[in-house]
DNA sequence: TGCCAGGCCGGGT
DNA sequence: ACCCGGCATGGC
């Protein structure tokens, strides 16, 4: 739209944030199998819950694609369980697992090779793995350069009024990636920080952010 | 105590 | 193309 399209805002509200906040340096995980279980875990979930999860899966050496793909369901889910919709999470995780292995000798290397776009429909065609999901493996496990869009994002944009809210994920992602460099540590910084300020500020009871102490940004960015 | 968390899916309109 | 309910645990 033309508002969006002379809008200015976005690459002050990063350079803020990340003046404010500091590096946030995601993702909290220190292989990408970890990022990419991480991924599927928080999903609906908060992140605390999310690493006490992983702990478990870690505690019992589990984390790992032959070791999910062996294990027992039950105990798959027995060993998430705090992450919450640990049953189909369970189900998730192991097809996941099976697939990385089959595709992709479950090497990091080797699947962060392929096309990132080409990539990222592979991952659109397993069962859990939606736009969001998808691309923070990209970003967060691949470290390729595309966007991630969460609920964070529509809030803090809608309250910016960068956009209207309800906008098809891929739209909010184009708008974003269409003004800045396709640069992944670009991407990686901006969605952390995004979340991080809106895990403070911005939650689903306010969704136009009207509590936050933030609620000035928009109109102070623009008169620098 | 209720409401919420870094979504996704399937069925119904 | 939307809209909604289900999925589940743990923290504030």
């Amino acid at each position: 739209m033309s508002r969006t399209a002379t809008c200015p805002s976005l690459r002050r509200i990063y350079h803020r944030l990340l003046r404010m906040l500091g590096p946030q340096r995601w993702w909290p995980a220190k292989t990408p199998f970890e990022v990419m279980t991480g991924a599927m875990l928080t999903q609906g979930t908060n992140w605390h819950n999310v690493e006490r999860a992983i702990a478990r899966l870690k505690a019992a050496r589990a984390l790992s694609a032959r070791r999910l793909t062996n294990l027992p369901a039950s105990m798959v889910q027995r060993l998430i369980r705090p992450a919450g919709f640990f049953r189909q999470k369970a189900t998730r995780l192991q097809a996941f697992s099976r697939w990385y292995r089959a595709t992709y000798s479950a090497n990091a290397k080797r699947m962060f090779r392929q096309d990132p776009w080409t990539l990222r429909n592979e991952l659109l065609t397993l069962p859990g793995i939606g736009p969001e999901t998808a691309d923070s493996i990209l970003l967060y496990a691949g470290h390729q350069a595309v966007c991630v869009v969460d609920a964070y994002t529509r809030r803090i944009f809608r309250r910016h009024q960068l956009i209207e809210g309800h906008e098809p994920y891929e739209v909010i992602q184009r708008f974003v990636m269409d003004r800045f460099p396709e640069d992944p540590k670009l991407f990686n910084e901006f969605h952390a920080l995004l979340v991080a300020v809106g895990k403070r500020y911005c939650h689903r009871r306010d969704p136009d952010c009207a509590c936050c102490p933030l609620g000035e940004f928009p109109r102070r960015l623009d008169d620098e």
